[in-house]
DNA sequence: CAATTGACGTAATATGATTCCATTTTATTT
DNA sequence: AAATAAAATGGAATCATATTACGTCAATTG
């Protein structure tokens, strides 16, 4: 009975991951439409980086590799675009790593939970329903109303431990 | 049926604070000389700066108020003693708010849970071990050993909201 | 097509944290 | 008590992360 759900899992060994960009990329297209939200050529670009890997991602990273071809790229530039996929919810910020990751389920807004490993420095997303009702339960005992969740465990990943 | 223990809740009118604060250090004492650390002037002082508040403390907010005296204090010097107040499980780090506080139980380790108010900025300490039960759970599921969870909830305090 | 708004470029600066090396303090050994 | 070793602290510089202010250009609206 345990009410988890994994949004995206440790990449297994036969993991296709161009098309796990371009699915994200569709999904984020999707989500703007929807919503009225532009997609720019900017944002596509950095959405497409943070998906570069199944795993946070710094900013100063995603900098770096915008600065690949010969052309200079300030942190602003990053940053910008980032606070927006972050608004639109194609990405989650994991604060205890100062990072950014794709989110693989942007249709419903939602905080994160992650499972993060310290070794390879990959995550997956999970959502466990209890551990966000529980955690209600708790501040409502308390009085608190609460707006947003930080769930973040580190550890290792099965490849690594 | 909620396993919520508080360990150290949003604080009431009739609050001694004076008292809490004693009362912190003296718990250090104890746990210190238990384990053969050294609790030095500057850590004690240190430790009595993040106890000031019922709430996170930013490290150059520390710095600020070490230098109050004409005397310099350099960033290296706080945060040479944080790690050691962490390490020592004396205080807990809020990685949300790039901050620290202080912990009102620090004989037996554990990582903080956290209800933060984002408008009076003072926080409470839980500890849910439904939450710690179900995250584990959620991690065995996927094949992830966990090391250390970080759970902060970010929202409204009762005096507050 | 003029006006307005949103996105992006550029530079500077703020905020949080660490590294390296010298000096001082405390504990241990003789 | 003096010599030695280990731990803690002081000082300067630097790194890492993030934001602000301002100007320009492009897209959308009236």
């Amino acid at each position: 009975m345990s009410a988890i759900r994994v949004i995206s899992n440790f990449s297994s060994k036969n993991h296709n991951h161009t098309s796990c960009i371009n699915n994200a990329i569709k999904k984020a297209e999707v989500v703007c439409n929807k919503r009225g939200m532009r997609f720019t050529r900017l944002r596509r670009k950095i959405l497409e980086l943070v998906w570069s890997r199944h795993g946070p991602l710094g900013a100063y990273d995603i900098l770096d590799l915008m600065r690949t071809d010969n052309k200079d790229v300030k942190p602003n530039t990053v940053y910008r675009s980032l606070d927006f996929l972050l608004e639109a919810g194609l990405i989650h910020r994991l604060d205890s790593m100062n990072a950014y990751m794709g989110c693989a389920d942007p249709i419903i807004r939602h905080s994160g939970q992650f499972l993060i490993c310290r070794r390879c420095e990959s995550a997956a997303e999970i959502h466990d329903s209890s551990v966000e009702h529980s955690l209600g339960r708790d501040a409502e005992d308390i009085g608190f109303s609460v707006e947003q969740q930080t769930i973040e465990v580190l550890g290792l990943c099965p490849k690594c431990s």
